[in-house]
DNA sequence: CTCGTGACTCTTG
DNA sequence: ACAAGAGCCACGA
């Protein structure tokens, strides 16, 4: 699909991060790669941010390349956490997720 | 038009 | 594994 509006890319963000199923996690590189924007990994990131705590979206199954959330924005680290183990996502040794098998392949 | 900003990514060392 | 630098695109001032 092509977009581009901040506010119809900030649509697509959340509608492709709703379809995340619970026991995987995507990348902000590649969801911006799913709506056909392979450079807006920070737009992406950037629309996560205006996202209200009410909304359904889960935001947290959403980590950068390395299987991780910068500590920019990292309010409630364990929060993420937590939420990932609830569905059966299980932290490297590192604290990082292998995304090797968790990545949500579409 | 130029500058600064931003939940990112990739390459190096 | 971690840190630093450069690249990337859209928007507001």
């Amino acid at each position: 699909m092509a977009l581009i509006n901040q506010q119809e890319l900030y649509i697509a963000v959340y509608q492709t991060v709703s379809e995340i199923p619970a026991g995987k996690v995507a990348t902000y590189g590649q969801i911006a790669k799913l709506l056909g924007l392979p450079t807006y990994a920070r737009h992406v990131g950037f629309a996560l941010s205006n996202l209200d705590s009410d909304s359904s979206v889960p935001w947290y199954r959403v980590v950068n390349s390395q299987g991780k959330t910068h500590p920019r924005h990292a309010g409630q680290p364990s929060f993420q956490k937590e939420r990932l183990i609830e569905e059966g996502i299980e932290f490297n040794k590192s604290g990082r997720i292998p995304l090797k098998i968790y990545q949500w392949c579409p």
